[in-house]
DNA sequence: GGAACGGCTAAGG
DNA sequence: GCCTTAGCCGTTC
């Protein structure tokens, strides 16, 4: 299946480890830009919660998304950081480092 | 079938 | 640099 769903999982499936990127590229990336917004709806329905490392996505200012603003938002930061990726404040300090928007489809 | 929600983004103050 | 406002469109109820 080819939905808009299935592409958002399966570009945010290929996320390496140490790597981040945002919900507009992952928009662009399906050739919509504009549905940066879904992306992220999306993937809160994250049907593949624990298979698509949703947590990797952050806003485009390197601000890590609400994932984290449930709860122990400091405690899945450090999660980040164990993959490389540093975490300030629930945001990407070194976010254009580990920019990643090698996706395929 | 229709309304509400959502892990956003860009622009303005 | 941070907060507010407006606009997008698919998924879910």
């Amino acid at each position: 299946m080819q939905s808009f769903d299935m592409q958002v999982y399966q570009l945010t499936y290929q996320i390496p480890p140490g790597k981040v990127t945002t919900y507009g590229a992952i928009a662009k990336a399906l050739r919509m830009p504009n549905h940066s917004r879904q992306v992220g709806a999306t993937l809160a329905k994250n049907p593949y919660a624990p298979t698509v490392p949703c947590h990797r996505v952050v806003y485009s200012d390197g601000k890590v998304g609400a994932y984290f603003s449930e709860t122990n938002s400091e405690k899945k930061a450090k999660m980040l950081m164990d993959e490389g990726i540093i975490i300030v404040n629930d945001k990407v300090c070194n976010f254009k480092e580990k920019f990643w928007t090698d996706f395929f489809t």
